[in-house]
Formats: C-alpha cells, sequence, structure tokens
DNA sequence: TATTGTTATACTCTATAACTATA
DNA sequence: TATAGTTATAGAGTATAACAATA
C-alpha cells in the first residue's frame, strides 16, 4: 500500500485512509448527509437546526453572538436568520445598536424538541459502540485539533 | 467552560459543544479550511489534491474505481479528472468499455510530492499532540461511526 | 466612528437526471 | 444490456466586498 517515494518523517502517513485527515473528512461527510436527511422532514437545514439548538440553549443572543459561537459568518447568518424568522419559528428584536436578539417562538419550541430528537438519534448512533472513555477522549481530540481563535464559544 | 455553549444546566439534551457530531463538523470543516489555503499555492483544490495522491498510491485506477473509493460520484469525478489532465497532471487511457484508466504524468508525481508535503503537515498538526494509541483509537472510532457500505475501499 | 446586519456574488462539494459511448 | 463517463443543473455551506443603519 505504502508508495515508498517519500523519505520518512515521524508523521509521514503510509496511505490515505489511515490519516485522521481524511478519515474525519470522510465521517463528517457522511454524518452531514445523513443528518440533511433526517431533518428534511422537518423542513429544516443542517444550519438553521443548529441555529434552533444554539438559541434553545442560549436564548436572546444577537445575531453576532450566535455567529462568533457558530463560526458563521454575518453575510451566512442573515438569510438562516430570515428563513427562521419567515417560518415563525423565532423573533428578532432590536437589542442595541443594530443589533438583533433572537428567541424561539412556541412554534420554535416545538420544533427544536423534534430536532433534539434527531439529533440525539444521531448522537446514539455514532458513539453506541464506544465506551465512555473513548468518547470523551475523541471529542477532547476533536476540540484539540484546532489552531487557537478556534475554540468554543470564547468568552 | 462556562459560558457560551457550555452553559445550559435547563436541558436534558447534552449541550452542543459535547456532542461527537458537532465537534466532528467543525473539526472537519476548520480542517478543510486550512488545507484549502494550504493546496491554493499549487493551484489545487482538495478533491483534486485526493484525487493525486490516491492515484500515487493506486496507479493506473479507472475513474469508477477511484470514484467508489473515494465517495465521489461520476458526474462529480469528471470535472476533477479533466482539469487535472488539462494542466497535465495526470493521462487517461482507454481500459475497456468505457473505462479510462488515470495514470500520474512526471509533473504530477512532481506534484504530489509537493501535495504529499502539505498533507504531512496537515497531519503532523492534527496529530501532533496525540500519543500513537490515542491517534489509532480516534480513526478507529472515526471508522467506526460510518453505516454499513461506507468501510474504506481494499487495498 | 465602530458595530451590526444585509445584499450580491463566487467557489467548493455534493446530488440527481438525462444523455452518450462501448463492450 | 450493463458499465463507464459526461453534461446540465440544483442545493448547501462558506468566503469576500460593498453597503446601510444605529449607538
Amino acid at each position: 500500500m505504502a508508495s515508498g517515494l517519500m523519505s520518512n518523517p515521524s508523521h509521514a502517513f503510509v496511505s490515505l485512509a489511515d490519516t485522521l485527515g481524511f478519515q474525519l473528512r470522510r465521517a463528517a461527510a457522511i454524518l452531514k448527509t445523513a443528518l440533511e436527511a433526517e431533518l428534511e422532514p422537518l423542513g429544516l437545514r443542517a444550519s438553521e437546526a443548529t441555529v434552533l439548538i444554539y438559541l434553545g440553549e442560549n436564548p436572546g443572543r444577537t445575531q453576532s453572538e450566535i455567529g462568533r459561537d457558530l463560526r458563521i459568518k454575518p453575510a451566512n447568518m442573515a438569510p438562516i436568520v430570515s428563513r427562521l424568522a419567515a417560518v415563525e419559528l423565532i423573533t428578532r428584536t432590536p437589542a442595541g445598536g443594530r443589533a438583533l436578539a433572537l428567541h424561539l417562538t412556541d412554534r420554535g419550541m416545538a420544533r427544536l424538541a423534534e430536532v433534539r430528537g434527531v439529533l440525539q438519534a444521531q448522537e446514539a448512533r455514532i458513539t453506541g459502540r464506544m465506551s465512555p472513555q473513548e468518547r470523551d477522549l475523541v471529542i477532547a481530540a476533536l476540540k484539540a485539533i484546532r489552531p487557537p481563535g478556534c475554540e468554543d464559544a470564547p468568552g
């Protein structure tokens, strides 16, 4: 399998399938496809579902705060929020300056419960064969590969 | 750790930031962005670089074989291969039926060496703080979350 | 003026459908 | 007919630049 064409520094990979980078991309792609299929009956895209979940945990946050935490650029937050508001899952209320605080409507909370069900099912599926220790190790490893400035919810 | 995504005692749902699914998507997104930036000087996209790497390990494979192994649909393989051939990094030779066997040109092999450098640097960066055991466990875990039919191709 | 949000636009990857070409 | 490849097109996510609105 190894090409043998290269010198072999300590981190040289033998084969693409043995690299963390490749497996990470592949696993994420498969998860994304599955998630989209499961969210489709709810009429939501993955990005919209993520914002709903976030809003359930952090009601009243502004668009810019949400975008910073979820790493969604302002230009990309706009249509997500606009659509969630159009289908009356969230409300936008002025919060100083141009800032808009977002809140779930009653419909939004009901939809959120469904979204949670989908995400919890996926989480159960992908962690099903791991021990809790393995799961924590993998999550910690994924957090650790991120460069400075990419931590969760910088405070 | 006490703010933003991490703070919500009121829901039964595990916080988004504590889910494997979310961390997986985020890590993959960050990796993808970094990879694209590092491949840009080589004039290659991530998908093209992946095909080059694959071809270095599996010279002479046909488009359909490559697509099956890398999970790239035929309709999406066409423009990738077309462009790699246009810049003379690969050649296409008839291989029975409509099949096209792909081979790296000399330029392609030289470019591959550069691509390997980029990918190995990324691999070193993201596995740098893991023990070999941790690395293997994480890779095994990522492979394990894939549903039936998504296994890595045999050699 | 600095922050926030919006619009326009473009690129990458992925997906399906309909088509062509060859054994 | 079955397999391989191509073209057209659409959707989702992400990126930058230019602009508007508000404290």
